[in-house]
DNA sequence: TATAATTGTCTAGAGCAATAGACAAATTTG
DNA sequence: CAAATTTGTCTATTGCTCTAGACAATTATA
């Protein structure tokens, strides 16, 4: 569906492009049934570059758990299959993945009580300067990083939900002790951008990856605006999904 | 709400990192009030490199049409504000950008008929093998390129559509002529990744830029598939919106 | 058990990316 | 008008990217 070619004097080292490329083309069964890719000499030869930059663009995926090379055999695919995020009016954190990974899990990276600058006020319905909770949260999949979030929750409405999040590790049954026993997604807007010095961190990436960023806003049952955050979701792990597969819209 | 920075040794150049974020930081209000950049001195020491790095970035983008630079007085944005594109039950191209430009147009690049490949026959519930029609469009709203977009039609349903399509530039003014008088969204499966060739050319990209990738899959009144499509939209000029904003989900 | 195929390591050189400094040209400010 | 500010141009130097070739180490194959 995509064919393949790598631009000069772009700003992108060729290794990097191959590497993204490669990364990409494994989705779309690059590399036989067993896994196993095109030997270094014949990439290059596609790509028409020195097998040493070949070299550069695995070591690159090597390194980043994508591939896995063996002298003498050949370099092969560590199977790793991407996620499908459901979004929709009821967005989940573990519900949405659930059958798709055996071990998920939710940690509370920092918290902090600060006054709302303006874009947070006007999403949660308060002053500017109100306090508002922020929540630097990450997620894992079977030990894999899958996304990281920064939620502002209304502080005068919900004191101490960080601590009812850290124990429960879960956002769902924090709002249960908040009377909050069902809430939704008003709307979600999404965007992409290479990933930042934190997102490499954070979600153990190689410079130049990709996050998808969604920008959600929960309301509670009586539609007053309960939550605001932006997540950003490694785009090689994740993809978004809206609507269809049972899912009600 | 991003905290900018730069990575050394990662196979991007600074200037491309750096073009990359002001580009980026141009919706999130880089530039005062008049469209004013801070000077290239003042650029240079907040990304901690060279004011001739700085000035490669600028190069770049004045060179993309996203800047203009004028000698004694400064560097300036050129406004082009991010469109947002709703996505749901009721996904129109048209309507759904109407009143964020003046000029809105689809133009078939190139169509042909096809013999259906597993994953369209599956998707439009046909057998592997069916006739089916691949149109390839693209979309411009005031002259910028939007979008581009490869979708797949049932040929023995919908024979000689691209004639219609062409003729009205609308694909739900063609489907009116096979009287498919509404029809919804289904699903939609949203990924990122970086432009390939194709892209960089068809959307007026420089290589390394980003494209929010949608996989759409639109049935009739009755349920039955009518279109799979996959549509790659230029993540700097689009985000897409999920819900709110007074949008039926 | 040789031979071929494939990845791993080393050295050397050409070209692009980034730094540094100086000064010119155009515009704004006092 | 003079001074300060800001973009434009030039030269030189350093370091990273990519190419090129040779050979070692490991595994598969005839």
């Amino acid at each position: 569906m995509t064919e393949t070619s790598i631009e000069r004097r772009s700003g992108v080292a060729l290794w990097r492009q191959i590497a993204d490329q490669i990364r990409q083309g494994i989705g779309a069964g690059l590399g036989d049934e067993t896994g196993r890719l095109p030997t270094e000499v014949a990439l290059a030869e596609r790509f028409g570059v020195n097998r040493h930059t070949v070299r550069t663009a695995i070591q690159a995926l090597v390194q980043e758990g994508v591939l896995r090379s063996e002298q003498g055999r050949g370099t092969f695919v560590v199977r790793q299959p991407r996620l499908s995020y459901p979004i929709g009016s009821r967005t989940r954190f573990s519900a949405g993945l659930e059958g798709q990974a055996r071990d998920l899990r939710g940690k509370l990276l920092d918290h902090a009580y600060e006054d709302a600058s303006a874009p947070v006020a006007e999403a949660l319905e308060l002053v500017v300067g109100a306090p508002v909770l922020r929540l630097e949260t990450m997620s894992e999949a079977d030990g894999r990083p899958i996304s990281r979030a920064r939620s502002y929750f209304d502080a005068q409405r919900f004191p101490g939900f960080e601590r009812h999040f850290v124990r429960t590790g879960s956002i769902t049954m924090a709002y249960r002790h908040f009377n909050v026993g069902d809430y939704f997604r008003r709307s979600t807007t999404i965007s992409a951008r290479h990933a930042d010095s934190a997102d490499l961190e954070i979600l153990k990436l190689s410079p130049g990856a990709i996050v998808l960023v969604a920008l959600g806003f929960n309301v509670d049952q009586s539609g007053r605006p309960i939550q605001f955050s932006e997540t950003r979701f490694s785009a090689d792990r994740v993809e978004l999904q809206v609507g269809g597969a049972g899912f009600t819209v």
